[in-house]
RNA sequence: GCCCGGUUCGUCUAUCGGCUAGGACAGCCCCCUUUCACGGGGCAAAGACGGGUUCGAUUCCCGUACCGGGUACCA
């Protein structure tokens, strides 16, 4: 009875591809492996004044990315190629022809001169926007108005034009979106859009109807902007007759600006300071890099973890899931109707969560090139995973390892002694001048032993160890920061901790 | 203007008509930690408004307000 499960994303290689975008691409996903169908990948590229070449390519390493590979794409293929629209260009004629023929469509001969010249005539404080509509479509140069001979010669000619859809009069269509359930428009209120364009090209309204046939599509997921053309598409399923092969509805509802009003967007980011694009995505014509959350440092599964939790909730607290959970919990009637403002704080607060649940292993890979990038050199992979174990819980993005972890590879790049230097005295100094000899021959070299050794020292010379820890600490790290001192110095070895201690005794003594 | 959608703490959200309206982020305070974090505890913070229906409404219905989307030979 059920009908395989095909869900279909089709972005327009524009440029970049933003939260909206990739959550939409997200819920798609889910709900086709939930259901163990596929997810179908069919790329817009339409419209040649938009259309940015990068783009596509773009597009699949962003999915690749965050682990939503398509079944079929231009990349991969598949059983309904091709899948780029400009590809399957005349493949669309036909059909608009036929609903010509069938007397649901209509030739217009409209020049955007003309189109404009209408706008303004027809414009009103009342309607500031007239619509090519069932009213003033009477009045302009198509099919309907003019005669039929007159058509043909024009058509034949190879006049330019259009072929519009001739919306019925004042009759309700209605659908079931998975998401808002009844929705109706009374199609008086819908203008004749645009089916074919005058150079060839179908629109995305009889594309995207005739692919979802072709492709077998059975579910279509897209943004809450397209609810208003969706009796374009309903009628267009219908006309075709189609109507029983149609898939099922859902508008997925926007992500909105952090502040003040409107969608978001790229410029907001920019504004703001954060990123809205998955990857760093530089424009080919201007050569300008819009950054990327996995360039700040966003681990894919927060990402993916974030985008998800922004509309959607399992009924539960659980606010952490993998992309397996997601997968698994996801349910269409939970994902809301209402926009949401993004929250970067919250955003990064999901990477904070990632980045402490995540196994050294798996951060070792994107660590390493950081640090090295860095100019730190990474030799010792024991080493790597332990000063990752050590420190993940205080990083928030990946580039703060580079802060929290380089002295475990090397001497710390400045040491604050400004932070030791008022309470310093020669008693300190005796100390640690001391310390260095009890280390050096200590013959077991782990925290706990270094961190009683430390305090037996103290004690005899009548020292409080809190008063000393912190010039070690800074001994050792350079700042007041990162985790427990003596694990530090168990970690990076007796040698390179006495080492760091004399450094800074020597560096006391010639500021004195 | 018209059409469509939406409206719970500052933000993301929970609530099958029973609510002392719960959680999370951010904020503030305390504890833990002789660093920074993590962690634990606490404080403050919300049902847009007006009508119905009902024993009872945040929840259902209507109206208003506000917000968003659409109103292209863009998607």
């Amino acid at each position: 009875m059920s009908k395989r499960v095909r869900v279909r994303f089709a972005p327009s290689p524009t440029g970049g591809l933003h939260l909206g975008g990739v959550r939409t691409v997200l819920f798609n996903y889910l709900f086709a492996k939930q259901h163990g169908g596929d997810f179908i990948l069919r790329i817009e590229d339409t419209d040649q004044s938009r259309f940015v070449p990068g783009a596509e390519a773009y597009i699949f390493n962003t999915l690749k990315w965050c682990g939503l590979t398509p079944d079929e794409s231009p990349l991969h293929g598949g059983p309904h190629a091709p899948y780029r629209q400009s590809e399957r260009k005349e493949r669309y004629r036909q059909y608009a022809e036929q609903l010509v023929t069938a007397g649901h469509a209509y030739y217009a001969f409209d020049t955007p001169a003309e189109l404009e010249a209408m706008r303004n005539n027809f414009k009103t404080t009342d309607n500031p926007s007239p619509q090519y509509n069932h009213l003033l479509r009477e009045k302009m140069r198509n099919a309907l108005t003019m005669d039929p001979a007159e058509v043909k010669r024009l058509a034949d000619e190879g006049v330019p034009h259009v072929i519009r859809i001739k919306m019925p009069v004042n009759e309700t269509i209605s659908f079931t979106d998975m998401i808002r359930g009844e929705v109706s428009f009374n199609t008086s209120q819908v203008d004749d859009k645009v089916l074919m364009k005058a150079d060839g090209m179908p629109t995305y309204h009889l594309a995207v109807v005739v692919d979802d046939y072709q492709m077998q599509i059975s579910h279509a997921f897209r943004g809450e902007e397209w609810l208003p053309s969706a009796p374009v598409h309903l009628l267009l399923w219908k006309y075709l007759g189609w109507e029983t092969d149609m898939p099922q509805w859902a508008h997925l509802p926007l992500i909105l600006k952090p502040d003040g009003n409107g969608k978001l967007s790229k410029r907001d980011g920019d504004r703001l300071g954060f990123p809205v694009f998955a990857m760093d995505w530089t424009d080919p014509k201007t050569n300008e890099t819009t950054i990327g959350f996995r360039e700040r440092g966003f681990l894919p599964e927060a990402f993916v973890n974030m985008l998800a939790m922004l509309g959607w909730n399992d009924g539960t607290d659980q606010e952490i899931f993998s992309l397996k959970d997601l997968v698994h919990k996801f349910s269409i009637d939970r994902v809301h109707k209402g926009g949401a403002k993004f929250d970067y704080e919250k955003a990064k607060w999901y990477n904070h969560e990632w980045i402490k649940r995540s196994e050294a292993a798996v951060l070792e890979p994107e660590v390493k090139p950081l640090l090295e990038k860095n100019g730190i050199a990474v030799s010792d992979h024991q080493l790597l995973s332990k000063a990752i174990e050590l420190v993940k819980e205080r990083c928030t993005l990946l580039p703060d390892f580079v802060q929290q972890a380089a002295f475990f590879f090397r001497l710390p790049a400045v040491i604050d002694t400004d932070a030791i230097k008022p309470k310093w005295d020669d008693k300190k100094n005796l100390f640690f001048t001391e310390l260095i000899r009890t280390y050096e021959l200590s013959t077991l070299w782990e925290a706990g032993g270094l961190e009683t050794a430390f305090k037996e020292l103290a004690a005899a010379n009548q020292l409080k160890p809190g008063e000393l820890m912190l010039p070690l600490r800074i001994m050792l790290v350079g700042g007041k920061f990162g985790p427990g001192v003596f694990d530090i110095a168990a970690l990076i070895g007796k040698t390179e901790t006495l080492r760091r201690i004399e450094f800074t005794l020597k560096q006391l003594e010639n500021q004195h």
